[in-house]
DNA sequence: CGTAGTCTTGAGTATCCTCAACGAGGGTGG
DNA sequence: CCACCCTCGTTGAGGATACTCAAGACTACG
């Protein structure tokens, strides 16, 4: 299970092309078979997931998707965002919950087998599918790179740069975090005191501007290559 | 980019079910499309591997998919062994580099685009190539675990674990590693020292016998779970 | 038999974690 | 409206894990 962003990909505008169904994204097919649901902050959205009953998708809120072990040791694989697919598949051997992040977080749930059946008579929605697929592979070969071969400082800051692209808001640029230092920490593979303390650090470098939840990009190049001010090499 | 195990699917014996084709693997239609390579210890496959261009798959040999940043730092984003895909996606902004790991390691080319067309006739291979995608990312996803929330020991333990698995050769049990312990540290995210270290104290523990690059599972809850001789709470 | 690369082991150190205390919101109830 | 509680965030001190640097041992190969 895991995300993939759609955001940023040319979605043609349902309202002004009416006339040539080919036009519209293939994707858009699926949206028969949903059945939506909301879920409120904290809470488990459909228990354990089950990557062979439904694929999912975040229509609005947000949500983690996490792994736990007996010993209370918690990775979170994912933050899922607004168009974000989840629900592909499980690791091996381990549970996986996904949770709301927000009052009303809502989701739509697309039954498997409808949709495999909807891929075999649409080719184009079944390349679109693996598309959506690549791009999770993409986004967590990224991951792997940050929790393999960062320090803290930098894995923060790609988190930042990360969360400030995927958050729509673009204009002007104060962003929303709405997760906890602690989910953060279970992202990126810290304890809540080093997220909080490259926080801090990042604040005062002259990075970024925090006032609680919200958080402001500067100085981009501070944050990606912390140790060199002069930029990359 | 990266390896998707197929070992353990149902593949039915060609030579045994000549009879239905539909009782065969949709996957092998895509060998009427690809092109044989053999290449060398070392030696770089197709470069930089282009995402778009091609899929790829071991067919004897092994290779590591690894993406290379400019401060020398290393990530093997994967170990690819025979029947494993490949080139599915690359991280962004990144590039990956995969080297074959020992001599004469062959690997199958298969151009996207025609890939694409097979399966817009052909659904149960769209199904297949999806399967395929998913059982990555599944992978990925235990792979995030250990690095996100494990010790160096049990890195290496489950690393260990991991290769007896996906090496076939399970009747005895004594398993070759293909790769240098520093292949493994950036596997692990870990200093080739420590990996040396952790090698060394499982053996130790009587949890594996270790002998140059040969090794082999004496105890295997010993090596899941170290920190509890008496097995996992 | 020598060389080069890999593996192992040791000593010292840096990064990050753990434990702990304190402060800042946000909701609830008196 | 204010006190209270609870969660979350920040900051500090001390300690553990894993890294770096360095040297020696083993293996493969010429």
């Amino acid at each position: 299970m895991l995300g993939a962003n759609l955001r940023g990909e040319a979605r043609p505008n349902r309202q002004h092309l009416p006339l040539r169904e080919c036009s519209q994204d293939p994707l858009q097919a699926i949206e028969a078979i949903a059945s939506l649901s909301s879920w409120r902050r904290s809470e488990a959205i459909d228990r354990r997931v089950d990557p062979h009953a439904h694929l999912y998708r975040v229509v609005s809120g947000a949500a983690r998707a996490c792994a736990l072990r007996s010993d209370g040791r918690r990775q979170i694989l994912d933050f899922l965002l607004p168009s974000d697919f989840f629900g592909f598949a499980a690791p091996d051997g381990h549970d996986v919950t996904v949770e709301a992040m927000v009052e009303d977080t809502r989701v739509a749930r697309y039954p498997r087998a409808r949709l495999e059946m909807l891929a075999d008579f649409d080719p184009q929605l079944g390349r679109r599918l693996r598309e959506v697929a690549f791009k999770a592979i993409a986004r967590l070969q990224t991951r792997m790179l940050i929790l393999g071969r960062m320090t803290a400082l930098e894995r923060v800051g790609c988190f930042l740069v990360e969360m400030a692209e995927r958050s729509a808001c673009s204009v002007g640029g104060a962003v929303v975090l709405p997760m906890s230092r602690y989910d953060i920490a279970d992202y990126l593979g810290l304890s809540a005191e080093t997220v909080s303390r490259c926080m801090t650090d990042l604040k005062h470098r002259g990075a970024i501007v925090l006032r609680g939840t919200r958080f402001r990009i500067v100085n981009r190049r501070a944050l990606e290559s912390w140790h060199d001010p002069g930029g990359p090499s």
